[in-house]
DNA sequence: TCAATTTATTGAAACGTTTCAATAAGAATT
DNA sequence: AATTCTTATTGAAACGTTTCAATAAATTGA
């Protein structure tokens, strides 16, 4: 594989000409600069990342650290992840690991945004620094070099328990999904703590355990209407997709909703307004996630301090299901 | 931020000793890698990869190079390509890039995984070598040290065709996605052909073009029966999201599925057979599709020359909607 | 015409590792 | 006790860049 040396060789200059040019100084002469990028052409020359971020001691890649790429994965939050990565001229990798996360310790990347069970929180303490900040997705961390950028799922929870109890149901179920999910948990800690604002009990028994899919939502509705015949009027979950397939799962046994059972999602997915009867839900921005979560990792990259306390929007959607 | 050098001091050993120990040489006596690994441990040191990637001309990392984070995203290919990655004793990272492709060309990664239109059949031909094997999920490309790892999709088109003609079917529509995506037109192709074989006809007002996504097989659907009062008695899919979403465009049109008319998706994703009619479609193994694309690179690092072409696995699977 | 200034080019050190070849220290063989 | 053979440790070069400081060349001003 040809290098810079080579470059220069063939171009009759030195490597420091040679990088110059490749980084487009201007101190350069217009010809020399053209010979050398003729050459660098010829010889199919590609510079070695790894040399310069060695030199630099810098890469401009921030790292997205995830658990795995099945389960709850979210496209948008990516998407505004890269979108703002990319505007500041940097790039985004993503990567999943529950062992050694070596991406995530050999310096690979600039700072890391974590959203990654398996990741200690002793190991983020460990790494984060001045030069290396970190954002959390999936837990509260208190460290200087640690933001967190988190949903506000409990003022969700306080939207959809409010609205529930106005319809007049006093029993209310909840539809959960595994237990690693931060957001998962957390909206199930926010749905406990409204109810017993409005004073209601919670039955142990009205909760679901499902996994985020859509399957996992009807059949484990399935399953519970099934053993319960007396069963609560409304159902709280944790995201749309169970929602969905635990009303599917209800209108295969007869039931009306939302007559007899209503439910209430969150997320808003894009097909919740299109499903019969359409999904009441909580709209929640990811793609606004993203962005969030990578601006507050540049501000302390830059170290500009006063990065205020970016609340992600969030939405009550009320629509037919509830 | 410490190295080796500070570990080899604090320990009292040379720089030498410290990287055998780092390393788990077994040349070094344990008295020694006790009394390095506590330093190490102390001062905290963590191993700089681009260093140690730049002296071993190697990084164990390979790359998933994706065109975007949104549209269709197969959280399955890339589980099939971890666990594949993993066993190895690599890394994966995926990223998206529509412009520079930096971490493409600045050999971040020892071998690379392409599924990203906007990286052109020139760049992979420059790129690829004895020393950097690429694997194709989108594209033919005719170059010793590029496999292509593709889907069977026009084998596929003839189960479904066929299965259609049985039926009776005459006149048969198709929900393509967006144009940018090599399956989905080589699935469009593959049932062009498919259909020629049975000497049936194709009207090109027959054709939709959504985007993959359910909700643009609704919308279109909904558009088309709109405007077209006389229409087929069957629609293929290029995926099953478009077909399922078609589905419940004709039915709040009116429409019983499958006697008016029928259905046949793409992929059999988990919630094809969950939906009401359930999904007949072409079963897909993704995760296969990732592991082998994966073998096949790790094939091509290892110079392995037998690699038999591993046809990815399909399926028809006939359900209700047609 | 010569000094002073500006502009273009270059030599060489440095970044943090790995690993070869060399050395030092111990153990084993005479 | 001298020699050989192991075993453990180390010095130093190398990987491919960037960038500082130094030089060389060209331009300007007097």
């Amino acid at each position: 594989m040809s290098t810079l040396k080579d470059v220069a060789k063939k171009a009759n200059v030195s490597v420091a000409t040679a990088s110059y040019v490749m980084n487009g100084s201007d101190l350069i002469t217009k010809q020399t600069k053209e010979k050398v990028l003729l050459a660098a052409k010829e010889i199919g020359y590609r510079p070695n990342g790894n040399a310069k971020n060695l030199k630099k001691n810098k890469t401009n890649i921030i790292g997205l650290f995830l658990s795995g790429f099945t389960g709850p994965f979210f496209n948008e939050l990516l998407e505004g992840i890269q979108v703002a990565v990319i505007k500041r001229g940097y790039e985004m990798v993503v990567c999943a690991s529950d062992d050694k996360h070596r991406l995530l310790v050999e310096r690979y990347v600039d700072g890391a945004i974590i959203l990654n069970y398996h990741i200690s929180n002793e190991l983020l303490d460990s790494l984060a620094s001045e030069k290396f900040p970190i954002v959390v997705l999936d837990r509260e961390l208190e460290n200087p070099h640690v933001k967190e950028v988190l949903l506000p799922n409990k003022h969700g929870m306080d939207y959809t328990v409010s609205h529930l109890v106005e319809q007049g149901h006093k029993r209310i179920g909840f539809i959960a999904g595994s237990r690693e999910s931060f957001d998962g948990e957390s909206r199930l800690e926010g749905f406990r703590e409204s109810l017993s604002k409005h004073d209601l009990p919670f039955k142990e028994t009205d909760l679901i355990r499902a996994d985020f899919t859509e399957i996992s939502g009807l059949l484990c509705m399935a399953k519970f209407l099934e053993e319960n015949e007396n069963y609560p009027t409304a159902f709280v979950s944790a995201n749309d997709e169970m929602a969905m397939g635990a009303i599917k799962a209800s209108q295969q046994t007869g039931l009306k909703v939302p007559d007899d059972i209503a439910f209430v999602g969150f997320d808003d997915i894009d097909l919740s307004r299109y499903v019969q009867p359409a999904l009441t839900t909580v709209r929640v921005q990811k793609k606004q996630w993203g962005q969030t979560a990578a601006e507050a990792l540049f501000a302390m990259l830059q170290k500009k301090e006063g990065i205020d306390e970016a609340e992600i929007p969030i939405e009550f959607i009320p629509r037919q299901s509830s």
